[in-house]
DNA sequence: TATTGACTTGTCAAATTTTGTCTAATATAT
DNA sequence: ATATATTAGACAAAATTTGACAAGTCAATA
């Protein structure tokens, strides 16, 4: 589920409306609307609020924020799982013992 | 491998100077040490001209390239793994039937 | 030690991208 | 028709990226 996808099913889930959330976000519905398509990003500093307020895992919803991220950039190559492998290796060259 | 030490890796093999390959990307060589540090990123047109050059496979260094961008958005995360999980899965969903 | 060549570093403005806001457009229900 | 919710488009401000330059380090060697 990409981010924005998400954000829209949490806000849903818990009866908001993109004015609510985005006041309480301090952006406008407009600016909502786009980062729930997707057309727009999230900040950072967003996340633990959206979390908080949708009753949501603070840790998770930024797993999927930074994983949406990741996927802009591969969604269109014909082969986003091999570039993943090589991120993957790359990874347990830098973290060799797991630390 | 990242990147910019892959592409130095190549240059060496080759036998180049970096104001050779520099000159010949149009570019000086303070910005090709900057490519190879990490600090900098080729742009995706110079990828191309830098398989040539380096008797190196276009496709192999673009997906180097790519992955190398998603290496620098996860390295400091706690996990790193999982949030390619993610995106993985996301993959899986656009491609179901992997065309 | 002075010079040369290879590479690196720091700084800066220009160029590009991203961001937020505004206004207007849709859509749906009353 | 009116009201409410959401989306679309346009735009400047803000932030980031880029490329270029000058100056720096470092090693080899004359």
């Amino acid at each position: 589920m990409k981010f924005g996808e998400h954000i829209k099913q949490l806000r849903e889930q818990n009866h908001l409306l993109q004015r609510q959330l985005a006041n309480a976000l301090d952006m406008d519905t407009a600016m909502l609307s786009k980062i729930e398509r997707g057309e727009r990003r999230a900040k950072k500093e967003h996340i633990p609020l959206l979390a908080s307020l949708l009753h949501a895992n603070e840790r998770e919803l930024f797993t999927i924020w930074l994983a949406d991220q990741i996927y802009e950039i591969i969604k269109e190559e014909s082969n986003p799982s091999e570039i993943l492998q090589v991120v993957e290796k790359e990874i347990k060259i830098a973290k060799p013992y797991n630390l």
